[in-house]
DNA sequence: CTGAAAGCGCTTACAG
DNA sequence: CTGAAAGCGCTTACAG
């Protein structure tokens, strides 16, 4: 630290003070610091010198301004402390900023008035992208982010907006495999439990999961209540147990939700998994591979979700269109399912 | 929209454009959206009508450039998918934002060299406060934060920095509480689980619990190593549980840890607890009140210890000092754990 | 309460 | 390769 910057105190360096002390004009300190500016070799390392004795960050508000291209990626996420949210979040963070973004985290809530404010957030610091991993934005203001030449990406929201590149999972897939396997499995009176929250991917889930069932002639119970957390699954076996004709196979739309129906299943009512009743989840969470869960569950396409994310992010904005694309979530086989007839 | 946002396309609009729509002047759009600016109602009004109209949002980067405060807080975090902190970074994420503030995520790793290059970053956006949760800062890039009017906020770093804000839980307490209550119980062979990482958070854990045993004269045996995962837990308990005189009761430093070891004594040994070997963890995190586990464990002050962030965020800069708060993690006693002698 | 003007810290044609 | 100048989109004294 130099004697100049403890004087000066709580105030950045700016260009300007480079460039007297390494005795160059305020250009060729901008040029030092942008790649591929045409710059001798000897000034670029009298400029670093001089920057890094002074303790100089390029100031990204400014370079935004002019750029016209801020460098940050917003990501708007609700239930962060949620186990595949906060996997997602931990991917895509990462992968965003070895591409060389900041990345915004935007904590909205589900709600479409929190959604909007985070929108306009997103505006005002002119992020280059907006992500959408929940709730659903408004048409007007998702229109206004692509006017401004932000590029939106929507991941498991299912609303198609033009100009909007939308990321999902193959849910349809997954749930038929669910139902197959169940069948399989030689279980007779299945069960789906979701959430009362009715998102796109739970709700595509439990459709596709109750029509692959009819197709079979067999019907299903279904439970839904609460949010998508364990103890809704804890309470939706508590409560399915004491019908008077109890399923022996639930296929839960989330692996929490799973949890907590193998949980009450067997410590309440003292029944054996798979044996007595089958389960099976989705998201491949952490969890599931506990020991005590041993889940078998369908993994979510995390990495594959994130490059392509990435790769959108890095579009220039005159390739900008409306995009779709699916990826499957593998089938994770493991004890939670009976495999063949009994 | 207007047709001139439609002809714009890919741009946004500036104050400017507000004005002349309006019939005012730049001044007057800007203190339209200044709270406590000078300005009547009536042209207010106007300039909103205009900006609505035209679907203007203030440049957050041209505004942090003149009022040298950017909103921006940053947040340098590992391990985001981690129970723990992804609860700590939901909380904080919503807790900053209602204060007003933009939040940055640097997805850094323990590296302090990811570390420096996240305060760089950090610098480059000129953020009002940068929060550290995870990682070691070098020195000096810490004193450029500070001497740049950073605020600088360390949670649970244990490294004390000149006009830095320490955040810290209370481990020494609860660790002595975790000895007291293991004697309390009966249990005779103690013995401590940590990952092979040595966080300062996770080293002052054991060494209290360790140091309050050894006032007992009892000695516990200690294991280390992996990540702070499931995985390293459940290997604990299998080695633990091989030795010739195993343990019949331990300390997790962290649930994550407690649960694995918790699956590893039940499944593979089949063991009771907390009759044949008592457990108790550290954290409280979802799955630690799951009933599989019932572990008994400190809850971190995540509340706390968010509120009193914010705070330390809104100070004036001219009030920043070094101080340090320790907040404590009271005991969640659940079933893990005997509570008087057998 | 209001507008004209200066300035925040950068980048980028434009000449040389 | 280099510097002087214009300009990005705002805010904030300064007069009126």
């Amino acid at each position: 630290m130099s004697e100049a910057a403890n004087r000066r105190q709580a105030t950045f360096v700016s260009a300007e003070e480079v460039a007297r002390l390494a005795g160059v004009s305020r250009s060729a300190v901008s040029r030092a610091f942008t790649p591929g500016a045409s710059i001798s070799v000897e000034t670029r390392q009298r400029v670093e010198a001089a920057a890094a004795q002074l303790g100089y960050h390029v100031n990204h508000l400014a370079r935004g301004l002019m750029r016209h291209e801020s460098g940050i990626v917003c990501l708007v996420v609700a239930d962060i402390h949620t186990p595949y949210l906060s996997r997602l979040l931990d991917y895509l963070s990462r992968a965003l900023q070895e591409a060389g973004k900041a990345v915004m985290v935007l904590n909205a809530g589900r709600a479409t008035k929190n959604v909007e404010a985070a929108l306009r957030q997103t505006l005002n610091y002119r992020a280059d992208a907006t992500i959408v991993l929940s709730g659903t934005p408004y048409r007007s203001i998702a229109r206004q982010c692509l006017e401004s030449g932000q590029r939106l990406i929507l991941i498991n929201r299912d609303d198609h907006f033009e100009q909007t590149v939308g990321i999902s999972v193959d849910h349809a897939k997954a749930a038929q495999t669910a139902a197959m396997l169940i069948r399989r499995g030689g279980y007779r009176r299945p069960a789906l439990v979701s959430s009362g929250i009715g998102t796109p991917s739970l709700n595509a889930r439990r459709d596709h999961f109750l029509e692959a069932l009819r197709m079979a002639d067999l019907t299903a119970q279904v439970w839904e209540g609460g949010p998508t957390a364990y103890q809704s699954g804890f309470q939706a076996g508590t409560e399915l147990m004491t019908l008077p004709e109890p399923p022996d196979a639930v296929f839960a739309v989330t692996d929490l939700l799973a949890c907590g129906v193998m949980d009450a299943v067997r410590q309440r009512f003292n029944k054996r998994v798979p044996d007595d009743i089958g389960v099976i989840g989705f998201d491949d969470i952490d969890q599931a591979s506990w020991s005590s869960y041993d889940l078998t569950t369908f993994s979510q396409p995390v990495e594959a979700i994130t490059a392509y994310t990435v790769r959108m992010v890095e579009q220039k904005s005159a390739e900008i269109q409306a995009s779709s694309r699916t990826f499957e979530a593998p089938l994770i086989w493991r004890s939670s399912l009976r495999a063949t007839l009994p």
